[in-house]
DNA sequence: GCCGTTTTCGGCCCGACTGTTTTCAGTCG
């Protein structure tokens, strides 16, 4: 089982738990144990092999024999037994907006609903609402949410929603009375998916604002509204979460709802551990009682006596230790980005000449942009032949002679063919500055074939990076079966360099991936894979997505200036 | 179920909003 799987179990077990009415401590250790294999730049096979389960936070001596049971046996042995005390259909009820766990075991016991239906059912003949404790009102919001085109578990590529957040923002901080407008949540932290839009500010009247936001014309829906927050669904069906609290606590509010949720528990439980009590309000003194307010972020973290930790790496995971320790790396920004080492035109299937993606990333600041269309091979993408090839660098010398602002460097993203060979010949291969290989094909492979095939390019002399290493597509297309760690090795062993696509449907490597390859040594690159001069824009995705892995400036390649790229590219061939 | 320079037992983040009931449990983030 891999990490995803296993942390899938332990959160399913911490749902049947909760149903069961267990102690919600030892639920809580379940879903923080879930959230930490997912989380872990280590394989759960590697960490079992290594006997190192137990360094992992929250995990234990019980929880380190079920994850090796589940790596051993690829099954868990007390999940089967604790799933076959409840019904099949169970999880669909507590994923129903409004239906905990408490409700769910009390409509299964009482009523013995085990459906979507029956819960429908029970809903419509006023059996919901002849239950103590449940109401006409209880049963009205299950229907009106079981009808509602969503679920607790949704969520949207960062791609997507961003652009719309923006507009939103901009329509939110018009309201009168309201300032520090500021997306929070999962948003601001770069997930690469998100749940719903947390947005902030501070206000006076925070509850005039209420109404006033509620009362939008974009507004479809109120799921909730009190005098501090509200939370509605829009017309286009994305749910907003404004939070508004007065102007002195603003840090102590951005700070609570970027989250992420684990990762405020871990820095409360510290917190508490120094005697202090952190809010959305601020942070009080247990002893003294008293309360002190954050305008801005940073104070809140240097009250504590932790170092600044950026929204991207606050997971829950090591980063509360690693400012404690003041360790926290200055994070890779936009600004530290000098050229793009993945762009397409439209000689394969990009939709602009080579030279309008050249003034686009003129018009960045660049010093270098790699042209790097498709290789003939498998036809993907009206992909060059040797002879277009040629044609190409040719037009490609002559426009270095015209532009002296910018280098261009002459490229392709060649086909790592299904054996693992390249699809131009090596002694073509050595005319290019820049070699990307990827996979577009036989993506079904079994996880040795596809290592084996990987690892063969990534040995190939005149390869110098590795493009989209899994082929994901966020919410679309399963990443493909590999063994990373043998990959990073293998990449690190050969100064071959892993490529960070920072197309927001891809996001590939993962940050996971990220993380884990920058501490074996891997080179990265933060590459856009435009397709049009407009996707240059897509770095910021990239950027926060090696963010996310916790790099600096010196594990991505193109942050070099260009005799530095120059070097690198030819010291690794 | 985890964890420990105050603890191997007794703690475990903190608060808004809802619905149903008049003080709070459940849900959510």
């Amino acid at each position: 089982m891999n990490n995803a799987q296993i942390a899938k179990i332990f959160e399913n077990i911490a749902e049947l738990l909760e149903l069961k009415g267990e102690d919600q401590f030892k639920v809580r250790a379940y879903q923080r144990a879930a959230r930490t294999i997912d989380h872990s730049p280590l394989s759960a096979a590697q960490l079992v092999e290594e006997g190192r389960t137990r360094e992992l936070p929250g995990i234990g001596k019980e929880l380190a024999e079920k994850i090796r049971e589940m790596v051993e046996t690829n099954d868990l042995d007390f999940y089967q037994r604790l799933k076959a005390e409840f019904p099949e259909g169970i999880a669909d009820i507590v994923s129903v907006p409004g239906v905990g766990p408490k409700m769910a075991s009390r409509l299964w016991k009482e009523l013995g609903i085990t459906t979507l239906e029956e819960l429908e059912q029970a809903a419509e003949d006023g059996r919901i609402a002849s239950l103590p404790r449940m109401g006409q009102k209880t049963a009205e919001n299950i229907v009106k949410n079981l009808h509602a085109d969503y679920r607790k578990d949704t969520r949207i590529p960062i791609g997507a929603v961003l652009p719309i957040a923006e507009e939103l923002l901009a329509i939110i901080e018009g309201l009168p009375g309201i300032k520090n407008v500021t997306p929070a949540g999962s948003l601001r932290r770069f997930r690469e998916t998100v749940g719903d839009l947390d947005i902030i500010g501070t206000a006076d009247d925070t509850e005039a604002v209420i109404k006033a936001f509620t009362a939008l014309p974009q507004v479809e829906e109120i799921i909730s509204a009190g005098p501090q927050r509200a939370s509605v669904r829009l017309q286009n069906g994305f749910q907003v979460d404004l939070r508004l609290i007065p102007h002195e606590s603003y840090g102590s509010l951005l700070q609570h709802f970027t989250g992420s949720q684990s990762h405020n528990v871990v820095l409360r439980e510290y917190a508490v551990k120094k005697g202090m009590s952190v809010s959305e309000y601020g942070i009080t003194d247990v002893k003294t009682e008293v309360i002190t307010h954050f305008a801005d972020e940073k104070s809140v973290y240097k009250h504590l006596g932790l170092q600044y930790i950026p929204p991207e790496i606050r997971e829950g995971g090591a980063e509360i230790e690693a400012a404690e320790r003041g360790e926290i790396p200055k994070l890779v920004e936009l600004s530290d980005i000098r050229g793009d080492l993945h762009d397409h035109t439209n000689w394969s299937d990009g939709n602009a000449p080579i030279e309008r993606m050249i003034e686009a990333a003129r018009a960045k600041g660049y010093e270098y942009i790699a042209i790097t269309d498709h290789s003939a091979g498998r036809g993907v993408a009206n992909g060059l032949s040797v002879e277009r090839l040629r044609e190409q660098i040719a037009i490609i010398r002559d426009l270095n002679q015209k532009y002296k602002d910018i280098k261009v460097l002459i490229g392709s993203e060649v086909d790592i063919r299904s054996d693992g060979g390249m699809d131009f010949p090596d002694e073509v291969l050595a005319e290019l500055d820049v070699v990307i290989g990827s996979i577009h094909s036989a993506m079904g492979q079994d996880r040795d074939t596809m290592t084996r095939r990987i690892i063969k390019a990534i040995e190939n002399p005149h390869v110098d990076i590795i493009g989209h290493l899994t082929t994901r597509l966020i919410g679309s297309r399963d990443p493909v079966a590999l063994d990373e760690e043998a990959i990073f090795q293998a990449a690190a062993a050969n100064h071959t360099v892993l490529e960070i696509n920072a197309s927001p449907s891809r996001l590939d490597l993962k940050d996971s991936h990220i993380y884990r390859a920058r501490e074996l040594g891997v080179m990265l690159t933060i590459s856009t894979d435009s397709h049009m001069p407009e996707h240059l824009d897509y770095m910021r995705y990239g950027i926060a997505q090696a963010r996310r892995g916790w790099c600096e400036d010196r594990n991505i390649l193109n942050t070099r200036s260009l005799p530095e790229l120059l070097e690198f590219l030819k010291g690794s061939r």
